[in-house]
DNA sequence: ACTTTGATGGCCT
DNA sequence: GGCCATCAAAGTT
């Protein structure tokens, strides 16, 4: 059964959570989306949007949720889910997958065989996801998130890489499936939510 | 037009 | 776990 709008407009953090397990895929390349972190707007120093901070590589993230919010970083390309309502610019890194389909394709475009969707950078490259999806829509684009597998166990710690943003480098808004072999980092979790 | 700063990845120990 | 290359985006002048 496939997803509906609503399921986009889930409070961010209940989204993490239900984001966890659904497929990922770009022309039917992707895999299962194992790892995800929270970025809660305007109050979280972390996010891009902190302050209300509106700009042209921002302005997705103001609109309906549902979007990809696709930014560049040290040379690589991040893919987010817009969430949250509109006028609140929240949104879900997703940094990492299981793959599942088109791991060929994926292979190609990574250059490597191994570590080929355990980073948010590194999906990207093996799903071939650019600017040029800046704005697309993931129920209704060749970009999407589907149907996947169930999840039992959840991790639940800090987030990685905002180690320069005070109170906010301790939130714990980074959510991955607990024992999966294709997170990003392996790190200790604070805690663990029975699904 | 110029300066600062990374929501990283790859490789090293 | 640590180091750092390298460039686009944002903010500043």
């Amino acid at each position: 059964m496939a997803l509906d709008r609503s399921f986009f407009e889930m409070p961010t953090l209940e989204l993490c959570l239900h984001l966890l397990g659904k497929e990922l895929t770009h022309d039917g390349v992707g895999g299962y989306i194992v790892e995800v972190e929270a970025y809660m707007g305007p109050h979280d120093r972390a996010a891009h949007s902190y302050g209300g901070r509106r700009t042209k590589r921002t302005e997705v993230m103001f609109g309906p949720p549902g979007k990809a919010y696709v930014y560049t970083i040290h040379q690589q390309h991040c893919l987010n889910v817009v969430s949250g309502k509109e006028g609140h610019p929240e949104a879900i890194l997703v940094r990492a997958l299981q793959p599942t389909k088109g791991i060929e394709k994926m292979m190609e475009r990574r250059g490597r065989a191994d570590n080929l969707t355990n980073g948010p950078g590194r999906l990207c490259q093996a799903l071939g996801i650019t600017k040029a999806q800046y704005g697309w829509d993931l129920l209704e684009s060749p970009l999407r998130i589907g149907p996947g597998i169930p999840v039992k166990r959840v991790a639940v710690g800090p987030r990685i890489g905002i180690e320069n943003t005070g109170e906010a480098r301790h939130y714990p808004w980074r959510f991955w499936i607990d024992g999966n072999e294709h997170v990003s980092r392996t790190r200790k979790a604070q805690k663990i939510i029975e699904l």
